[in-house]
DNA sequence: GCCAGAAACTGATCCACATCAGTTTCATCA
DNA sequence: TGATGAAACTGATGTGGATCAGTTTCTGGC
C-alpha cells in the first residue's frame, strides 16, 4: 500500500501503524467505485446503504429542509469515511453528494469490525479519526451559533487547511479547493451574495484569496487570530501513540 | 437493576437486552458520584478525565470563544453518556457543566471496552445510542444554519421532548425542563432577550408554554409542522433489534 | 413578611446579513 | 469566434434579531 494513500497518512498521524495494520487496511480497500459529480450517492431516508473510504475527490453531506433551504453539514476529503454513522443507524439521515468526480472504496461493516478485532491499534486509530471528525462538526456548530460571517468563514477555511495538511493535500500557504461560493454559503449558513462579500473583505485585508479553485493564505498568523482558531489538535508532529 | 434506570430504558428502545446484558450494564454503574450545579466537571483542554453515565439531573456541554461568547453544544439528560469523545481523544475540547445537581456513574474506558467484548449486543446498543446523539448534534447544526429563531426554538424543544420520552421523563403533553432562558439563548445562538420574545410568540400562538421549569405542549401537531420536525427516529414502538 | 438576587420580561434603536435585481467574468463547445 | 450557461460579483433596499437600558416577577433566606 503506497504511503501517499490519504487514509494511511491520516491514521498514521494518530497511531504508528505496523505492517500488519497496513495490510489489514489494504484489505478494506477492495471494491473501488467511481461516482459522477453532482449525483447524490446517498439519500435522506435510504436504508442499508454501504459505507465508503474516500480515495479521490471531494463530497459533501447535507440536509434539506421543508422550507426549501439546505445546510451542508460537512465536506469529506480523501482519507475520510463516508456514511459510517448512517450504517450504524441503519438509515441515512442526510444526503451525500460528490462535489467533484469521486473514487471511493466500499466498506462492509462486518469487514471493518473484523479488522478491529484482529488489529486493535487500527481500531484505536479509526476511533481517533472519528472523534476528530466529530470535533470538527462541533466546531462548525459553534461557528454557526456564535461567530459572525467574517470569523466564521476564516475559521472554516483554516479548518479545511488543517485537515488537508493531515492527508498531505495542503500547506500553510494554501490548498486546492473545488467548492463554489454557493456551496460555501450552504455550509456557513449565509447567502451566496454575502459569502462573496466576505471573501472580498478577507482578500482586501490581505489575509487570504479564494479564487479559481484555490485557497491562498497570505497571512496565516493574522488569520488564525481573526478566526480565533485553536491549533491544539493540529500542532503535533508524528503519531500521538507510538 | 431497576427497569426505571434511564440508560436501560434508552438502550432497551434500540436492542432487546438479555439478563446478561443487564448484569454487565449494572457492573458499569459502580463509583456513583454527585456534582453541584454550576461547577464544571470537565474543562476545555483538560487531559485524561473520566467518562460518565448520567443518572440524575441535567448537564450541558459548551465551548467558550475568544470573543467572549459561549455556544452550548448539547444538553445531556439521564441515560446519556458524558465525555465519551473526550476520553477517546484524550483531551476535552469542551466544558461540561451541571445545570442541576447531578448524579453520575464514572465509567473507565477499559471497563466499557471489556463489556463490549463480552456482550456484543450491548456494544450495538451503545453505538446506536451514540449515533442518535450525533444525529441530534447534526440536527442542531442544521437549525443554527438554516432555521429562523421561531422554527429553531420549536424544533429544539420538540427534540428535547423526544429524547426525554425515550427515557420515560416526558410525554407529548410536556416535560420538566430546568433550563433558564439564558441557557436556551446560548444553545440556540440567540440573545436571551430574543428567546424570551420567541417563547412568548409560541405561547400566544397556542403551541407551547415554557414556564417555571416546565414545557407544556398545547398543540403537538401544529408545532411539529411549524418546526419541520422529522419524527422518523422517534416513531418506533419496542426495540428495533429483537 | 421583607429583602436580595436571579430570572423573566419589555420598548426603542441599531446593524449584520438577506433579498432583489441585476452586470461581469470565465469556461466550454458548436 | 461568437453563443451559452454557470459562477462570480455588485449596489440598493429590507428585516430579523442584537443591543441597550431598563422594569417586573419569582424564589429562597432570615
Amino acid at each position: 500500500m503506497p504511503l501517499n494513500n490519504p487514509l494511511v497518512r491520516k491514521l498514521g498521524a494518530f497511531v504508528a501503524l505496523s505492517d500488519e495494520d497496513l495490510a489489514t487496511l489494504d484489505r478494506l480497500h477492495q471494491r473501488r467505485r467511481k461516482f459522477k459529480a453532482g449525483v447524490d450517492l446517498v439519500y435522506q431516508g435510504q436504508a442499508d446503504q454501504a459505507a465508503y473510504i474516500l480515495a479521490k475527490g471531494w463530497v459533501c453531506s447535507y440536509k434539506l429542509l421543508p422550507n426549501g433551504g439546505r445546510q451542508i453539514i460537512d465536506f469529506q476529503v480523501p482519507g475520510d469515511f463516508l456514511g459510517l454513522r448512517s450504517v450504524l443507524f441503519r438509515t441515512a439521515d442526510h444526503n451525500i453528494e460528490p462535489v467533484t468526480p469521486v473514487e471511493a472504496s466500499e466498506v462492509v461493516l462486518t469487514d471493518l469490525l473484523d479488522a478491529f478485532a484482529t488489529t486493535p491499534r487500527l481500531a484505536t486509530a479509526v476511533l481517533w479519526a472519528a472523534s476528530r471528525d466529530e470535533a470538527m462538526v462541533v466546531e462548525h456548530l459553534v461557528g454557526l451559533g456564535r461567530r459572525d460571517a467574517l470569523e466564521r468563514t476564516a475559521h472554516y477555511l483554516l479548518e479545511f487547511g488543517a485537515r488537508l495538511m493531515l492527508v498531505g493535500l495542503g500547506t500553510k500557504e494554501g490548498y486546492a479547493c473545488p467548492l463554489s461560493q454557493y456551496m460555501f454559503a450552504d455550509a456557513l449558513g449565509l447567502s451566496a451574495v454575502h459569502v462573496n462579500r466576505v471573501l472580498r473583505q478577507l482578500r482586501e485585508m490581505g489575509l487570504l484569496t479564494f479564487q479559481r479553485g484555490r485557497v491562498t493564505i497570505h497571512d496565516f498568523d493574522r488569520l488564525v487570530e481573526l478566526a480565533g482558531f485553536d491549533m491544539a489538535y493540529l500542532d503535533h508532529e508524528g503519531p500521538l501513540l507510538k
